[in-house]
DNA sequence: TGTATCTTGTGAATCAATTCACAAGCGCCC
DNA sequence: GGGCGCTTGTGAATTGATTCACAAGATACA
């Protein structure tokens, strides 16, 4: 298959979320101009990304609402549920063992891993928290398909080898760190005080 | 001045994240290929990113990296202190506000907000859950630059506006929804759902 | 001073993503 | 059934980002 971009992928995403919308409300069809609207893109862009999966639309007509969330879920391998760890319990990953948002889209947070004695045996909202000792024989024995890295910064790297090495093969990182890994491996990365940059950059140079 | 990508910006920001590292390390100098391979990247890549905005190194040499460091804090808006408030104290804004890294790059948190009763007036490290309600007064009185988003999906439209009313330009984003504001503002979204969702689709369609 | 070595800065070339623009399909109504 | 209005799907054109490749500046050292 033709290597689909990242860009692309979001927007399926996006696309898929605003679909739910007007599923709830009971829509029938929709086209790919008012998909556009709703998402900030054109229609033109819309029906590309689209048609790299296969034709969904009826002409003169529109997507049928139902149909089109259902092959995006399927495009996007929402159909399954997925295994998701999370490793550092901190204040960012203890917040996200508490989000229930996850649950709901199909990623199911089986375990969490800390090294802090303190906090090793707590209960977040129904998770516990394991030693992180544990966390090679853990993963060889589960086989979760997501790791949520929540570690400072200098431990991101040696914690993803030990997952890599495990077995994971897609990692959500939130430490602000540049990760290597082997290009079977997945990484995307959330870095907050990059974006906070990214505003900081904006608000300096506006014309 | 030349319209620079989303994508130049974040790299930046990266480099600067490297360039203190070194700094700390005590290197005087760097090549833009030490740099290019610490941020996974190509020297060219570094070197194209940086003559958008002068010429900062010496051929044979490389790059000081203080005064490529200042020069980056320079360009990214960090020689100053940027007043952030929170909007929205659920797990995500609460943790957000316990998180101390900000504070270290110069993005001060001066208030949070919440619409739950049962947590305004709270306490967290330090920083005070205020009514929603007085968002508007205080956003004109005290003219934070920058507003952290954390509300649920349904309300993040309407408070925007509120915001941008208020006069914020520039809005950090966590809930899942699409934002629509005025050309003067700026949105940086973070949506873990998307990220999510994209790891999924790695998974799925690997041949 | 001259030569060897290194690394920058930058046009040109390539690669990738987005937008354009239009033929063709579909439903509706007379 | 034929004509009209609408919307898709998609090559072609354009715009944008990345990579190439090399002249030129800088240092080191004989």
């Amino acid at each position: 298959m033709k290597r689909i971009a990242d860009s692309t992928v979001r927007r399926l995403s996006a696309y898929l979320r605003f679909l739910e919308d007007f599923e709830s409300r009971g829509l029938a069809t929709i086209s790919s101009d008012e998909l556009a609207k709703r998402g900030g893109t054109t229609s033109a862009q819309v029906r590309k990304d689209l048609s790299f999966f296969g034709s969904f639309g009826k002409r003169g007509l529109g997507y049928s609402v139902p149909e089109l969330a259902g092959r995006l879920r399927e495009i996007l391998g929402l159909g399954r549920t997925w295994r998701v760890i999370i490793v550092g319990t901190g204040k960012i990953g203890a917040a996200l063992a508490r989000h229930h948002g996850f649950q709901q889209r199909g990623f199911t947070i089986i375990a969490a891993y800390d090294n802090d004695p303190a906090i090793i045996g707590a209960d977040l909202d129904g998770i516990g928290v394991r030693d992180i000792a544990h966390l090679e024989a853990d993963v060889r024995r589960q086989h979760p398909d997501i790791a949520v890295l929540a570690v400072p910064e200098d431990a991101a790297q040696p914690v993803t080898d030990r997952l890599v090495k495990a077995g994971i093969k897609a990692i959500l990182n939130f430490a602000p760190a540049q990760l290597h890994v082997p290009a079977d491996v997945t990484v995307k990365t959330v870095n907050m005080a990059m974006e906070l940059e990214g505003l900081s950059f904006a608000l300096t140079n506006r014309e």
